[in-house]
DNA sequence: AGCACGCCGACT
DNA sequence: GTCGGCGTGCTC
């Protein structure tokens, strides 16, 4: 009997795998996805299983110690697209492959640590009005708060995490749980976070054009791709629910793809609405408990949908009858770190390797997926109305400039500028003001980037900069501190300029806390929630303050990109964009597209109810194509005019592109190797005869230092993927630089940002 | 990624 | 004389 032999993909930066024999005494053949134990190195590792090998000639073999799946990890349709993305994205594929497991199967650890008991509390007595919580917490202040967190929290928490946020010591808790008020429990449970928020149950029949959808969807070919075009509010989450309901009675399963802020929202509690127990919420919160506790139920078909952020594609389901995308447009679906992939480009080879239908949602749809549909590719489904409706929201634009000229001319030039003016302007502070008077609530946008608060000399105009990264620090009021907003450095606050020596440092800018005070001083009377990475690091923040915006205990919202995603409220009634021109000045090719979806999302919080919604965007560049389309509510020109521009220079979907990094800690160095990479993959295109790729750069990154690591970059287009895929493999695994000692070198495929 | 092998400076 | 620096190369 010849000797069997597996091929193993083991957790190595290595772009190959290795061929393994299987002992006597292992008799079943071992299906690909299986975790196998293997000598490696003088080491055991765990390895992944791809498929069967035939036995090499040259080297001598060594043979797995054993199979650490009865039955395999991975399905087969999952090793398939660890294949694919590990291809296009010139990643190893043993690092691909690790990336799909929970952190609780990749090591060879205990599994004893996973099923540890947690102490839980849980509201016993429920206390539901405002009176009877004073009543019965008169003098019990620490009571109180933990017994509002535990509310705030679905009336279930672990003791620490519990302990901590409301940061009281166990004897408050133990006098809870002695007045019956509260219990405290050993649960090895199903530690589902989310078990105990409530569902939303989904709203009436869908609409027509919901209906032609989900038909058009139900009937669509094995490995089809379609695009639903629905305007903001116009419903496309029935959309989904209805295919969903349908995909189950098929007795398939399914997974939904959100972004990750919009986990925390409401889109999760309406499907759990719909689905209860069905659902499982991946969540990038839970604990490598919690999600191993979440995945294994998937395993094993306990749930059949699997809802969650980028990762959850890798939901170990069988039988997928639908992958959906929603928000596709959404930058956060392209991994950051090695594998570098884009979710909704995977969620399209998983479908097809499924067998199942791919549907990606947006009312801003990305470039890559319009031209896609125009090419015939997927299939354009467009919901044109608002559902219910609900008309879609005036938008105006406040264009800044005259509201200093006019502050100017009325006052005189020599009244003092009030900083403010740019905040809040007199038409947007007036619409506030009529919400106020009328209960209806207001939502205000920040755009953070590069609008927080920075520090500048007045005398020599030097800014405080990060002394680990090119980015300016982010001045802080609570606690008073200068941030790096890349690297979590901290400094104090110098009032003494470092490079002149004048006493002339001053704030510059504004933050989120800085227009929380202006708006605060302007309407004393308004209840306001700030929602930014601040106000919102626990892992229910995000909830607690949406609850609160959704009982009506908020007039004013005021919060970065987060607002802008996904919410719905319809005592909303308006929205106000404090400064659209921010992001439009990015040395980015997608600056502009992303100024446009940002607008359109956040107007679409507008207006959600039947009272109807206005949105104000204050600017300085009003003629801006991004801006003119946002507010004309025109997603066709938007696309026309981005379409235009990508053409010449090119860019995606036009061409493919690859962003290679090279940085290193020393300057000239990097710089120096830099060149050197982009020569060397000059020459290898040249010997080799590419003819159909072109270089561009290399250049610094426009953020040129991030954690004491200097940037360089250039840029790689093709107009052929398949030329791409060869080059940026044999970047990867070949070119010199990258072993030159403290030299890095990373390769960006499809990169979402060239920042 | 790790980790061993390998060839040059300051220590018990 | 040895301990140990991290450059180089390999992993079935």
């Amino acid at each position: 009997m010849a000797t069997r032999c597996v091929e193993v993909a083991i957790a190595v930066p290595l772009f190959r795998t290795f061929t393994y024999e299987v002992p006597d005494g292992i008799a079943t053949p071992i299906a690909p996805g299986s975790r196998v134990l293997v000598p490696f190195r003088n080491r055991r590792e765990l390895g992944i299983v791809v498929g069967d090998a035939e036995p090499p000639t040259d080297v001598p073999l060594k043979a797995l110690f054993g199979v650490a799946d009865a039955v395999p990890s991975l399905p087969p349709a999952l090793v398939a697209t660890a294949q694919w993305i590990a291809k296009w994205y010139a990643a190893p594929i043993g690092i691909t492959l690790r990336a799909m497991l929970p952190a609780a199967l990749t090591g060879a650890q205990s599994q004893r640590a996973l099923h540890k008991t947690q102490r839980i509390v849980r509201i016993e007595q429920e206390l539901p009005s405002l009176l009877q919580r004073e009543q019965t917490f008169a003098r019990a202040k620490q009571q109180r708060v933990v017994y509002d967190l535990l509310d705030a929290q679905g009336g279930m928490a672990s003791f620490d995490a519990l302990r901590t946020q409301a940061s009281c010591s166990a004897g408050v808790i133990a006098a809870m749980v002695k007045r019956g008020l509260v219990t405290v429990r050993d649960e090895v449970a199903q530690r589902d976070p989310f078990a105990d928020r409530p569902g939303v149950v989904p709203p009436p029949r869908p609409s027509d054009a919901q209906r032609v959808a989900v038909a058009a969807i139900l009937a669509g070919n094995p490995g089809q791709s379609f695009l639903l075009h629905g305007i903001t509010g116009s419903g496309k989450t029935l959309v989904y629910i209805e295919v969903l309901r349908a995909v189950l009675a098929r007795q398939k399963t399914a997974i939904v793809l959100v972004p990750e802020i919009a986990l925390t929202s409401q889109t999760v509690d309406r499907f759990r609405g719909a689905f209860g127990n069905d659902v499982a919420v991946l969540h990038s919160a839970l604990s490598d408990g919690e999600r191993y506790d979440a995945w294994c139920a998937l395993r094993r078909g306990e749930r059949r949908i699997a809802v969650g952020a980028r990762s959850a594609l890798f939901a170990p389901l069988e039988r997928v009858g639908v992958v959906i995308v929603d928000e596709e447009h959404e930058s956060s679906y392209k991994q950051s770190e090695t594998p570098r992939y884009h979710a909704r480009e995977a969620a399209i080879m998983r479908a097809r390797a499924e067998g199942a239908v791919v549907v990606l949602g947006s009312a801003t749809p990305s470039l890559e997926s319009w031209e896609r549909a125009e090419r015939g590719q997927s299939i354009r489904l467009t919901l044109p109305e608002r559902a219910a409706g609900a008309s879609l929201p005036s938008i105006h634009v406040v264009d800044l400039r005259t509201v200093v000229r006019d502050a100017v001319a009325s006052r005189g030039p020599n009244a003092p500028f009030d900083e403010s003016m740019g905040v809040l302007s007199p038409v947007l502070a007036r619409a506030i003001e009529t919400r106020l008077r009328r209960g209806e609530q207001s939502l205000l946008l920040l755009n953070r980037r590069g609008y927080s608060a920075f520090m500048q000399c007045q005398a020599c105009g030097h800014v405080e900069v990060c002394p680990h990264c090119s980015i300016s620090l982010t001045y802080h009021r609570v606690p008073e501190a200068l941030v790096c907003h890349y690297c979590q450095h901290q400094e104090a606050v110098p009032t003494r300029c470092p490079v002149c020596k004048v006493d002339a440092m001053r704030r510059r800018g504004i933050g989120t806390q800085q227009v929380e005070r202006i708006v605060a001083e302007r309407f004393p009377e308004a209840r306001i929630a700030r929602m930014d990475v601040d106000t919102t690091s626990g892992k229910w923040a995000h909830t607690a303050i949406l609850d609160r915006v959704g009982s009506g205990d908020v007039d004013i919202l005021l919060g970065t990109q987060m607002i802008a995603k996904g919410l719905d409220f319809p005592n909303v009634t308006l929205v106000g964009v404090i400064d659209a021109d921010t992001g439009l000045n990015l040395p980015d090719f997608r600056a502009a597209e992303r100024t446009f979806q940002l607008l359109s999302q956040v107007a679409g919080r507008a207006g959600r109810g039947p009272k109807g919604g206005e949105v104000l965007i204050q600017t300085r560049m009003p003629d801006t194509a991004a801006i003119r389309h946002a507010v004309a509510h025109d997603f066709l020109s938007y696309v026309r005019d981005e379409l235009t521009a990508r053409r010449s220079p090119a860019y995606p979907p036009f061409v493919s592109i690859a962003n290679v990094i090279v940085s290193g800690t020393d300057q000239a160095a990097t710089a120096a190797a830099a060149i050197a990479a982009a020569e060397w993959v000059r020459q290898l295109a040249l010997r080799a005869n590419v003819r159909d790729i072109e270089l561009v750069g290399p250049a610094p990154c426009p953020i040129d230092r991030i954690k004491d690591r200097w940037r360089w970059h250039f840029l790689l287009k093709s107009s052929r993927p398949a030329t791409m895929t060869r080059v940026v493999r044999y970047v990867a695994e070949k070119c010199p630089i990258a072993r030159i000692a403290g030299m890095r070198l990373v390769v960006d495929r499809d990169p979402v940002a060239l920042l």
